[in-house]
DNA sequence: CATTCTGTTCTACTACTATTATAACAAAAC
DNA sequence: GTTTTGTTATAATAGTAGTAGAACAGAATG
């Protein structure tokens, strides 16, 4: 499991670790009951404070990706998720409309947003 | 043309205003040429600070969805966009990554994930 | 021509977010 | 017993978002 950062991104350091957690998972190199680094441990591999690494940690338990054990380390959860809620259905449709509609206004097509969130999720199950 | 913002979601207001001039020129109420509000105006309208509707009027420009005319105001771009560059995608790529990536791991399969962004698309195609 | 309206610039402020640093606690793990 | 863990606390910086008010230059309008 290997976790890099680009520090000049508009995307927060932390999201960032947030996402390549959650790849991570996707492409099958972490499995559930499988431990985390530490949050120590992974600031300082990464150059960041340990504070960045845990609002990434929190944020991944708030979504149910993985459970802090406090004084002891985090866990991939155990349970795969099975689907998303209406929820978060909901609160993902907010998050990519305004990319969605930025991408219709530009003048691609349907076809070609779809090949684009396709190519996305082909490069998260193939990346190495 | 109905802009109507919602103070409360994460989504800062000068990206509500931008997406939703966007989603009207997808919709075809807005038109090439076309003029739309002063900074002054709309910021009345929406109850906002000025300033903030110039931020999205100059996020817009950036875009090449409209130009600005100093002085005199913004107009929708004359020539339609005709699809987007290379640049273009990769930047539309970053921004969707992470939310790809969420709804990947939250169990949604490929085509649940074609279906979300379908009905955005058809959302927003079809609101009033 | 006078007035109004326009985007723009300037100054100043508040609140929040992201990130950083350091110290220390309690308890699990070794 | 020592180390490691997440956590809490305090403090700070930088940037972003949004606000307010004033003022400028020039276009647009009546």
């Amino acid at each position: 499991m290997y976790i890099q950062i680009e520090p000049e991104s508009d995307i927060p350091i932390y999201s960032q670790v947030s996402t390549q957690v959650m790849e991570g998972i996707i492409r099958g190199e972490l499995a559930a009951g499988e431990v985390l680094p530490s949050v120590r441990g992974l600031a300082s591999d990464l150059g960041v404070n340990m504070h960045t690494i845990n609002k990434s940690y929190h944020d991944l338990e708030a979504k149910g990706v993985i459970t802090i054990v406090p004084k002891s380390g985090a866990v991939i959860s155990v349970a795969p998720l099975k689907g998303a809620s209406k929820e978060q259905t909901d609160l993902l449709s907010e998050k990519l409309r305004p990319t969605v509609v930025e991408a219709m206004v530009s003048g691609m097509n349907d076809d070609e947003i779809h090949a684009l969130v396709d190519s996305i999720m082909r490069n998260v199950r193939e990346m190495k």
